[in-house]
DNA sequence: TCTCAACACTAAACCGTTTTCGTGACCCTC
DNA sequence: GAGGGTCACGAAAACGGTTTAGTGTTGAGA
């Protein structure tokens, strides 16, 4: 077992001194040119690589960012994962993924913990917890010590910092007026509570879309799903009590079981009922039909998300004001829909 | 922007040395109970909290791990990753993760850079390219400088160290004999290339199911599926050419795009054909109907994996030789599936 | 011959902690 | 009143680097 070597065993052996080692390293125009391939010849031997630990505490930067999720088992946000990560990389950076849970205390533990110096910046989605309990303490204690702060996707207006959203209410106008187009008259939507301001959001979209074709609103046709155990439950509630000829899930799961529901009760799809998800996850890919689906971009999103952290880290002009970025959605056309 | 204080500026400002005020921070015996008071009134205050990253550099440890995995998105590694840092964090570990997206170059990359002070120990997984390349020497340099590596999932024989797997020619052993018990004669199997330990052992498994129940072998019914894209092509001609009433899937999306393909053909599931898929993720949850598979307890996987390197981490016996620890599978029935 | 610059290198400070090893003041004891 | 012990605290080393500010030697120009 060959421990790692130190700066200061290769000055030892090679009998100069630690400064030189280190200037040589650098191919610094004070070495001479032997001493230079001497040291470097030597490292390479022994596969000498910087502490990492030191340049951090010397440098004070760690070139790692921390991205804090509620949730990992997530298609959306996984997407995004691999966003940031692509692009941090590519900018030299490492990413620390930490999970809430969707719990306000692991948050604030996970910020408080991170910001201790093994960090130089944060990327992050409110848990709903946090969303539910509108502290946000913790993160006007990390924008207080200058560390900057990216939020995405669940964020808050109370915090004044870089964010990057979907436009969900336009997404969710989209979605409905493509089903309008369609031919679709009486749409349903099944949605979240509306502390989530995404489940606000994409009522209002839903809303509005019906208000500007002229479509009478029904509350009846707007199912508010709080957790996935009553989810079946109340789907199957929408079909018994109400008729409709279009469903709209707020997310990809709530469209697809809709969908198996329809399907049990012998609907033809879309035929006689279309659906639209949120979300391009696998099940909208490979569900039975498959699932036209509002695509977020998640990838590009977290990409976006890590370029606009790591801007801020390496442009020290903190006057700069925070900058919103909207990322734009689509729609992909699957089978649970008609043509328009 | 209030700047984080630091050790000297509590010393400075309250006219005691440096080292008091760290023993007073840690209720040393050496200290009066009136200084240890004060500073540490002193210290709640101004929010002081000792610097994470010159803590590492003095105790040699970082209480971090890295987990590489090939991909995340993918339903069985986000539960391991869930797993692992749940744990992690139980036992006062951060996470930082690793994607290698199947390259063996960004494997090799992100563990050296790892290995340079940023981290404890290696959680990982291995990517295809290596597993085809068979080139680990990443693997025997990180053991070699003494940093303890677990690896889970995908493994290799070649490397000496401790092991988390599961037994996948018993899983598949099993998913086959639940097909046969069920009354299914002609089984298809569609699976990956043999390169990856894990194609190679679910045929295994299947191959050694059919002769136990002396079913004759057939060539024509197993599929060997490179890549994605080719799936549904292989699969179409599966159905054109053979004659079947069962499909093993090594993973979920073979089964459920198979499933799809049958359905599509009018074939009643599970009367007329039924199938199993491997690892339970949300595309067995809500397919139709929905798949039984073979579930692989990501989560625990991901829990034992942290508890055995935290484990070896903090206990120093280096002598106690490595450990493979065995997950158990079992089987969840669906919609898929016959009854027993 | 003296001065000055260039060269090639070294010493030491610094980053923020912990920890070991003093050290001065005080009291007690013989 | 000399020696010893306790108390409460401080100085300095150490972790592994980078960087600033010297430093000694050499050669050239005046």
């Amino acid at each position: 077992m060959k421990k790692k070597i130190t700066i200061k065993e290769i000055a030892r052996e090679l009998d100069v001194s630690i400064s030189t080692v280190s200037k040589a390293m650098s191919n610094s125009s004070e070495i001479s040119k032997d001493t230079i391939e001497k040291v470097q010849a030597f490292a390479k031997l022994y596969n000498y690589k910087p502490n990492n630990i030191a340049l951090s505490l010397k440098n004070k930067k760690t070139k790692n960012i921390a991205v804090i999720i509620p949730e990992i088992v997530h298609h959306f946000f996984t997407l995004i994962i691999s966003g940031i990560e692509k692009k941090a990389n590519e900018l030299g950076y490492n990413v620390i993924v930490c999970l809430s849970n969707e719990s306000f205390d692991k948050e604030v533990i996970n910020m408080e913990t991170m910001a201790n110096g093994q960090i130089d910046g944060f990327l992050l989605s409110l848990s709903k917890e946090t969303l539910l309990k509108k502290d946000f303490h913790h993160l006007r204690e990390v924008i207080n010590q200058g560390m900057p702060l990216v939020m995405f996707d669940r964020t808050s207006d109370e915090i004044y910092c870089d964010k990057i959203i979907i436009d969900d209410a336009r997404a969710s106008y989209n979605a409905i007026q493509h089903l309008i187009y369609s031919g679709c008259q009486r749409i349903a939507l099944i949605t979240t509570a509306d502390y989530i301001s995404i489940g606000k959001l994409r009522t209002q979209g839903y809303v509005n879309a019906l208000y500007d074709a002229g479509i009478e609103l029904d509350e009846n046709l707007i199912v508010k799903v709080d957790k996935v155990e009553e989810l079946d439950e109340k789907v199957k509630h929408l079909f018994d009590t109400e008729k409709f000829d279009a469903v709209f899930g707020v997310n990809e799961l709530y469209a697809v079981v809709a969908m198996r529901e329809a399907h049990n009760r012998g609907f033809k799809i879309p035929q006689e009922m279309s659906f639209i998800g949120f979300s391009d996850g696998i099940l909208s890919k490979y569900s039975y039909p498959t699932l036209t689906t509002v695509i977020q971009h998640g990838f590009e999103m977290g990409e976006k998300a890590a370029k606009m952290l790591i801007d801020r880290l390496e442009t020290n002009d903190d006057e700069s004001s925070f900058k919103t970025e909207v990322i734009k959605t689509s729609i992909l056309e699957r089978e649970s829909t008609k043509p328009i």
